[in-house]
DNA sequence: TTTAATTTAAACATCTGATGTATGGATGGT
DNA sequence: ACCATCCATACATCAGATGTTTAAATTAAA
């Protein structure tokens, strides 16, 4: 078996794998000798071949590109997997909490703005408009973390907001996922509504966890 | 007011926000021209003031990095107001987290900057530098966040721990107050150690109740 | 209205880093 | 010894970034 061969596998799993996407540019040639520890004929060698195949395609002066899709599903949902633990976990500790304070703190004009985020939710839906559609969940978390009062929090909450966008981009969340959790929405609204902490709790559970 | 202005201005907020990190490559000027809608000679004039500034840096042929974090300037607005308390609510919520899963998590080489730390931080004590001993106590609770292994939340404790070190400054913080803490400190980091969450919740407790 | 500052636009230089090409040497199996 | 493979180096070529200069258009102030 050629060394090149094993860098070929090596960029493909790479692909199949998510960790290169269709359309991004691979690192250059002397990273790449760095990455896999081989000469640069032989980086050159694998490349040639892929680009060959179709899955990359190199311009002179710019860099090395994705071409197509590698898709490996199992692997790509095991190797986000990590990462959207982490980032679920941060969010369920922030959403807790913001949720515990808004259900004591929350002014009629939350409850008005919560409501009007709900309703674009629901018609980015019915429209099968996916980034408006997480562009409305996010905002209405949002606005769950203004309710509660502690502006430091909701400051903390909209920067890590940025997290999620960056999050559910990758993620493909499909139009479904998000109406299955559109009753646990209008659920958590209302209960912050009516002051129920306990009932609210449950529903951000629900929410929380529908994204597994 | 000049529109370069508006655009160190925004290029501040990005950075802030949290959109441009340290060490991230800002967008190039064409780039940046159809963001903000202004003209070359505009960006350039920006980006030589944010330079001189010392927040970015430029490299002819490769373009321009940022070089500095910016302090949220909506977090440290609200601290004016001396509103600890929700500062400190925030702050409880993260750390219970952070100490939490770096009893499971923490690795040896957590445990080792963390000690590392725990003396700097008596170092500064005995010294009587206020300053050093407030990096060094933060530098300790941002370890432990890395140590959670949980990568999203030491970037987002690190972020706000901009904001508590601004509150450790107004608050003028005397020597003697993190003298009294430091038995707790290490009463922590030695429970991280023996992954006895209970024990390292009860030091938690102790550390975030002497802020009071 | 005149004047000056600001902003824009364009052209070109320069630097960095990417791939393209060529060559020689080291290595290891046959 | 032969030969395919691999590594290392140098240089060419191309793309794209910032640096510089100049002139025109726009705007604000005198």
């Amino acid at each position: 078996m050629k060394l090149s061969d094993k860098v070929i596998a090596a960029i493909k799993k790479d692909i199949s794998s998510g960790r290169l996407k269709k359309g991004t540019k691979i690192p250059a040639e002397p990273e790449l000798m760095e990455v896999y520890q081989v000469g640069r004929s032989t980086i050159r060698e694998a490349i040639k071949t892929l680009s060959i195949a179709g899955i990359l395609k190199v311009q002179q002066g710019s860099g090395t590109f994705v071409a197509s899709k590698v898709k490996d599903e199992s692997l790509t949902q095991r190797l986000r997997r990590a990462e959207f633990e982490e980032v679920n976990t941060v969010r369920a500790v922030l959403e807790n909490e913001m949720v515990r304070l808004a259900c004591e703190n929350r002014k009629a004009a939350d409850l008005d703005r919560m409501m009007e985020l709900l309703e674009q939710r629901q018609k980015a839906i019915t429209a099968n408009q996916q980034k408006k559609c997480a562009d409305a969940d996010i905002a209405f978390h949002i606005s769950i973390a203004k309710a509660s009062g502690n502006q430091v929090l909701a400051d903390l909450y909209e920067n890590f907001s940025l997290v999620l966008l960056d999050f559910f981009s990758k993620r493909e969340q499909s139009i479904e996922h998000f109406q299955r959790s559109q009753p646990a929405h209008e659920g958590l609204a209302a209960a912050i509504a009516k002051q129920d902490d306990k009932s609210a709790e449950q529903y951000l559970k629900s929410i929380l966890h529908h994204n597994y």
